[in-house]
DNA sequence: CGGTACGTTGAGTCATATCAACCATAGTGG
DNA sequence: CCACTATGGTTGATATGACTCAACGTACCG
């Protein structure tokens, strides 16, 4: 059954509601997207783009969330990061012109713009602000992964996942009742942190006997958000 | 004792020589550069910049090579990249107007170029195609950073070993005995791939076993490129 | 009602970390 | 010139975190 109820969202009022890069481009250009994207809606589950393939653009996320990841040598998952209103995904490959280095799936359903591949370089040559913004966009980006390859190197599980939930607790935020907004598959958990799913669901049953949080299926209440930090040692 | 056999690099021809991303600057940018930037010499051991501190500037190599890393919770180093002639470092946290993120360590004695935040931003601003190049440069390296956090999450530790000489010859070469170029302590090898010292010891130790590699001291002979591959599992 | 995906728990194993001792080398200063 | 120190490399013994395998429970869905 298809969806009628959402409309094509419009670039700029977008771009003002969920803060995406847009917001850097002139009217006319604006313009030029609202005329060139195609909006389309996806739901948990279906599949973005996989690696490997070669893009002819890149995605803007209007609402729900995508998990970006790439696949390791035995098929395990790797989830690189999440994708939520006003993130873009795909850009790096568009950029940089070289197939797509991960694969993107659908966490919670879907409304995404499409963007062909040539406005974007077309507006990095025009536009030396919007060129600069995502610049800091691709460094920033290269700096959490860095933070990342460290923890990952260094950090035991235990610690990973509690890190993990405040990021969670960051991005996604709580609801009224202290659950994580974003819902997740212990399988998922485990493909962030790269461990084992058995590893994830012993480790929040400790988190769980130790007060830290309480599990209702998938959701997960959070309890004491300085006792995660403390098992965490985000502070080095 | 100053050195004095070496001239300051004239940046167009350095550039030429080691393919640095400012071949794509026009000639009065070039000039404009050359203008600017300081000539620096470093020694093995030497600091370049150390994660957190506010930088003024970022780092052409003309020669030597430097490790970037990031410093763990325990004082333990996670090595980042290496950068040799033509790459340059701490481009990141000027475009994103961050501290460091990372700090910049001499592996083998440097002759480096120092150029002025001010001139970098500069230049996004007023050359479109060089904006363009430094995106494909920031993106590249986050498809690599990608992989590396890929690896570091689902590989066993003797898999990255065996990957990384791969990548240490990719990078650095062998010389005509196929030694490997790089010289680096057991140490920094652990600290590339996630380990301990004691780790990559005795898993050097068995490569040798095996017909692999030959170990002089530091120096890395490899015997069976195509046997690392094997271990390695880098085509997945 | 059976099927599929997800979650949970237990038991056993193994790769890797940790701790400790020792050796080799090179640089330093008296 | 030698003792001294620091750094790096090596090896062995031991501990353990985390993975794997396997069984079973649960919930939802057509």
């Amino acid at each position: 059954m298809k969806q009628h109820d959402v409309s094509v969202p419009v670039c700029d009022k977008c771009s003002a509601e969920t803060g995406s890069i847009f917001r850097h481009l002139t009217a006319e250009e604006g313009d030029m997207i609202n005329f060139k994207k195609e909006f389309r809606q996806f739901r948990r589950g279906d599949v973005l783009y996989r690696e490997g393939s070669r893009i002819s653009g890149f995605y803007c996320i209007h609402s729900g969330i995508i998990k970006v990841f790439k696949t390791g040598f035995d098929g395990k998952e790797q989830i690189i990061r999440f994708a939520k209103p006003g993130d873009i995904i795909a850009y790096r490959s568009v950029l940089s012109n070289e197939v797509a280095c991960t694969s993107a799936k659908v966490i919670e359903d879907c409304n995404v713009c499409f963007i062909p591949s040539d406005i974007l370089i077309s507006f990095v040559r025009s536009n030396p602000v919007f060129a600069h913004e995502l610049l800091k966009l691709a460094c920033h980006e290269l700096g959490e992964a860095n933070s990342f390859i460290t923890d990952i190197a260094q950090k035991t599980v235990r610690e990973r996942l509690a890190e993990i939930l405040l990021v969670l607790i960051n991005d996604f935020g709580l609801d009224d009742q202290n659950y994580l907004k974003i819902s997740l598959t212990r399988e998922e958990l485990a493909n962030i942190i790269g461990t084992a799913t058995e590893s994830v669901i012993r480790l929040l049953s400790e988190f769980k006997a130790d007060k830290l949080v309480e599990l209702t299926g998938r959701r997960i209440r959070i309890m004491d958000a300085r006792g995660l930090e403390k098992i965490s040692n985000v502070f080095d």
